[in-house]
Order: structure tokens, then C-alpha cells, then sequence
DNA sequence: ATAGATGTAATAATATGTGTTACAATGGAT
DNA sequence: ATCCATTGTAACACATATTATTACATCTAT
């Protein structure tokens, strides 16, 4: 079990519209020959980032931009542009409220799994992307 | 994007099989009564913990029990037992390496993304089923 | 031997994720 | 005003994962 491709897919995007801006129309054409996917997909994609106010899309010319800086572009946003709310674990619907475990199991165990969810959005807070352009121009490779 | 049910569904297993032993047979059919499932989940599920080695099931007989004790097991034991290893987040395959961001993202974010995780397995690690028993016997509210 | 139980394969139904085609709507360029 | 590249979005296809269920061979105390 693991989460989607879409928090990696979003965050590529949106790299790619800072570190290409002024350079390069980013069109889902342009983002999707970097990604690697469908240009419907990247489009998807700035669909749910522009309903998160994280990008203005330029309807009719083309190309996208941040609307604000990476700096104040935490993972965590991302992540909650793409992906549902909802627990880190699903849990069995109706356990039998006749035994002490299973009146008990939710509240118990989901307060606990509650809590490291809450952890691992911390964690995602602590993530800009100012850091991950850095690292990317920083580290580069080619 | 949820992870399944396994986990607490182990977890809710394994509760029932140390609270009721010596006082009922924890049979897949017993235990199924408790977790609201079908006898079949159970033993499909009790068959990753015994081979996890965190249970011994009695074949033939019937019945299950812990091999150590609820202070010994941890949700990241029941977590491994039930769930594969692998990446948090799953990444695109074949980004384009002429492009600087699409050259890089895999280990800039993945290394990222990679703590997000440990952190995850290190909570996990620090909640025991004696804790679970524990809050299940003492905050009951039948 | 029997009866109740486990171990496991096979199947089905459902949900989710990803890729793709199609096309109306948009808006600058000419 | 028209054209054209582009976006926004629906529709569909396909693969994979999850969960439920049936079926049955195997096991073991009695």
C-alpha cells in the first residue's frame, strides 16, 4: 500500500513552472514531456492545484504560474490539493459492540494512528518548495 | 488514498486472541464474530502473523495465541506482518532526465519523503499491544 | 473414524488509479 | 472576425488492489 502518484507528479509541476518561468511557456505539454505522462494528467493536475490557490492557470494562451513564492509552498499544501481528507487508516465498519475489543478498537487504536497521521502532515509542513529547488539546482546531476 | 484495513484488523485480532485466552477457544469464526469480518479474512490474516512469528496458530484444533509478550509486539510488527515494504509515495517512473527538475526529483524528493516515512515506522514502533490491552480494559465504556 | 478447525486456491464484486480520446470553451495573434 | 494553440472536463478503457465468499483438502484431539 502506498500513497498515489500524485503528490511527486504535483510537486514536479509546480518545480518546473518556477525553475522554467520566464524562460519557457510551461503548457501541460511542456510539464508532460518532463513528468512523462499524459498532458490530460498534468492538466488534471493544475486543476486540483488551482483549486488549492497554490497556481494561476492562463486559460486560452497557455502556461501556469505560482501564486505565491515556493518559500511559503509547504508539501503539506500540496499534498491536501491532491489527495482526500480523510484517516491513514480505514477501519473495519461494524465490529461487535458486545465485545470489550471491538466497542473499544476505534477509539483506542484511532486516536494513536490519529496522532501519527498528524505527524506525518507536520512533517510534510516542514517542506518547502523553496528547499526542493534549492536541492535540485544545489544537487544537480546531469 | 487510505491504507487498508489490515493493520486494524490485526491489530483488533490479536487484542481478542491475549484477552480471551483461557477464557474462550480464539477460533477464525470466534474472532470473526468480534471484527465483523468473514472467518476466511481471519485466517488469511492470522496466516501473515504466524508467518511474521507473532502468533501461533493451532492447526487441526483450532485456536490462536501470542508467541510473546503484549509489551514485546508493536504496531510496526503487526504493520510489516500485514502491509508490503515499499516507498510511501509512488513515483513516476521515467522522468525525463534531459530536464533538471525531472533529472532530480526521484532523489531530492524521494530522500525527503523517505524520513517522512521512518518517522511513521518509529511511531508505530512506540505503541504496544499492552498499551492497546491496557486502554481497552481501563477506558471500557460498555 | 469423526467432527470441527485450519490453510489456501479460485472467483467475484467493487473501488481506485492511471492513460487516452474527444471536444467545447478560452483568449491572444493576425 | 477568424484562427489556432491551449485549457477544462467528460467519457471511457484498463490494470491493480481490496474485500467478501465458496469450496475443499488437510489436520488433530477425541
Amino acid at each position: 500500500m502506498q500513497f498515489s502518484v500524485r503528490l511527486p507528479v504535483a510537486t514536479h509541476i509546480l518545480l518546473c513552472i518556477e525553475k522554467f518561468q520566464g524562460e519557457y511557456k510551461t503548457t501541460s505539454t511542456f510539464l508532460a514531456g518532463s513528468v512523462n505522462v499524459h498532458p490530460v494528467i498534468i492538466r488534471k493536475t493544475l486543476g486540483q492545484l488551482r483549486t488549492a490557490g497554490l497556481v494561476e492557470v492562463a486559460a486560452g494562451v497557455g502556461g501556469a504560474k505560482l501564486t505565491r513564492s515556493p518559500k511559503d509552498i509547504t508539501l503539506l499544501d500540496i499534498f491536501r490539493a491532491v489527495e482526500e481528507e480523510e484517516d491513514l487508516f480505514h477501519f473495519q465498519e461494524n465490529p461487535n459492540p458486545q465485545c470489550p475489543v471491538g466497542r473499544n478498537i476505534h477509539r483506542v487504536l484511532g486516536t494513536r494512528l490519529e496522532k501519527i497521521k498528524q505527524h506525518m502532515m507536520d512533517d510534510l509542513a516542514a517542506i518547502t518548495l523553496e528547499e526542493l529547488l534549492n536541492a535540485v539546482n544545489e544537487e544537480d546531476v546531469p
